[in-house]
DNA sequence: TTGAAAGCGCTAACAC
DNA sequence: GTGTTAGCGCTTTCAA
């Protein structure tokens, strides 16, 4: 075990009578070889379970056919759904995908980042952490910059002052597909709970519900969008205790995803009120929680297969030299009704 | 972008005016090099952000430090955490791993062992698939051992004809903590439902769940043990369908897994029993869908991170020829009381 | 402490 | 079609 007895394409050239060149052709398929030789050459790899060493290769084309994906956890399933879509398109186009979790550390991701370039990686993707930031840090800009020169950087989010390529969806999209939902069944005291306003994407979808509720005539409570510090089922417990202080209690609630909504509902189960009965919740993500919670929630779903594709067909095509389009948007989510609302009654 | 301007040791060697030798030598540490030289190169290095090609380094010592690890699916929390804590555990004895998921398809197992065995990973852990089963494929074994004679293979669960490294935990055990606490709650009634009698720890938990009944003169009825083809929620309802046929429903349900009892515990609700009022639930694996489903579950947790770092370890000393136990016992796990039980009373 | 040079295993240009 | 050979970028003897 461990021993390097390995067998090279000298040893299959030697036992075959033939030269390493043809070995080599065999092997890469690149040029034609006499079908004898080659068939006593394929015999050979067979016979010994000849794998070509994959350094020496790639030393020797540069190329890896390895593209780099930077996760912030995969035990959170809207990452781990990204991430195998991610895989299972790149298998698809003859890549492999090397997955990191940076796990909520800045440190983590610049870690990465110099483990990935040097593993020679073809692109790197990037999802969670500093590209969900509201404002991007100079320092990591600058790495990145630095990093886009060699290899071709992929987000979904943003970066300030990079000009990476960008897949991405219209948050502020799916937030109408959520309020339009609460509002055609009868809702006007709607509150949109969990998020940081550092983030993006929460950013963009609190826009937009202020912008929905102008336009359907609905007055906008301040006190009615509610942060959490985490975007998990704490964050949704915690900022349902502050709903909870108001005076008035909305009709429906708006999560900001479904670990929040799941949070949310234990807070409200507590106090005693029911849903979709007392109170109605849509949320965002529809990862399998939104199956699992009782009731099950209604949310607005992920398309994580277009997403995984679009994000290696553009790593893909960038690594190729093909200059894909720089950003490129995906269509927008489709909401999944399940049990977690119901029209309001006055 | 992606174009092959890389800076390399020779670059660096010139413009410092030393021989590349020396370079490798700063870069290594392996040897030692008068200071000024020393001081030269290292500023070239950083003024270049200069990054040793991995593959040239793996090439010449043939030591790539990756740990390929093949999981079943990453959208399962269980493989999840597990694989997190392996990349961490990895991470801290400055290793790489190499992050692959078979998706439930043998075809996809063997790809992926060949794609790892062409990587030159240093040893493969393999968690899930064909390790759980409980009759091993030869096919598959041969395969296994041939990768073997180059590379050391980690798995947790087993492989008939084949001697790898394992990594396990007493399965039996669990079990007993989750009937000792039924049992001791006064429940005599208690059903175990999900799971497939193909899979080795399935099959381990049930034959100790008969040697717990008969330890503690409970009788054991064939019908309490109910089959699930998946190891989903949607498996969990379906074997509490069958349990609605039967004449006596339990008092208590053990489920194999979290998300086989978050689908009992919609299967339960639609009927309208109420857990844990009128049946009390127990499960195993301790996901954080315990934490998310109402009731919250009481879980028989397993130790992942105690888990992940036994893995890692032993595929690092393997790799290294250290020579590790070939069966590693983890330590049982604990039972987390949450509110999915109760005392028992007629 | 340092440099020259021989690999590591493979690909591809070049000549035949 | 096929063989020879020059790299690919780094590590590591071996001498000096």
């Amino acid at each position: 075990m461990a021993e390097k007895n390995d067998v090279t394409i000298y040893d299959i050239a030697a036992e075959a009578g033939v030269s390493v060149a043809t070995v080599s052709r065999v092997l890469t398929g690149n040029a034609r070889v006499r079908p004898d030789k080659k068939e006593r050459v394929e015999s050979l790899i067979r016979k010994y379970d000849f794998r070509p060493n994959t350094f020496a290769r790639n030393l020797s084309n540069s190329k890896t056919r390895i593209i780099g994906i930077i996760s912030a956890d995969i035990r959170n399933p809207f990452y781990s759904n990204m991430v195998v879509e991610c895989e299972i398109a790149a298998d698809a186009l003859g890549y492999t995908l090397m997955i990191c979790n940076s796990l909520g550390k800045k440190e983590n991701e610049y870690k990465l980042l110099d483990k990935l370039e040097q593993q020679q990686v073809e692109a790197v993707i990037l999802i969670g952490g500093s590209v969900d930031q509201l404002v991007t840090d100079l320092d990591y800009a600058e790495r990145i910059n630095r990093l886009q020169e060699k290899i071709p950087v992929i987000i979904k989010g943003k970066l300030d002052g990079t000009d990476c390529y960008q897949v991405n969806i219209d948050e502020g999209k799916n937030l109408s597909f959520a309020m339009e939902h609460i509002i055609s069944l009868g809702h006007k005291d709607i509150a949109f709970l969990g998020g940081r306003d550092d983030v993006k994407s929460t950013v963009d979808k609190r826009l937009r519900y202020r912008q929905m509720l102008r336009r359907y005539g609905i007055p906008f409570r301040e006190e009615y969008i509610i942060n959490a510090a985490r975007y998990d089922n704490e964050g949704g417990y915690e900022a349902t205790q502050k709903l909870f202080e108001l005076k008035k209690m909305p009709s429906a609630i708006i999560s900001i995803n479904d670990f929040t909504a799941v949070g949310i509902l234990h807070a409200l189960a507590e106090k005693g009120y029911s849903v979709p009965k007392d109170i109605s919740l849509v949320s965002f993500d529809n990862t399998f929680v939104s199956e699992l919670s009782i009731p099950r929630l209604t949310s607005v779903g992920y398309n994580y297969k277009t997403f995984g594709e679009q994000l290696v067909r553009c790593a893909v095509e960038a690594a190729e030299g093909k200059a894909p389009s720089h950003s490129i948007l995906i269509a927008p989510d489709a909401l999944v009704i399940r049990d977690s609302c119901r029209n309001y009654e006055q």
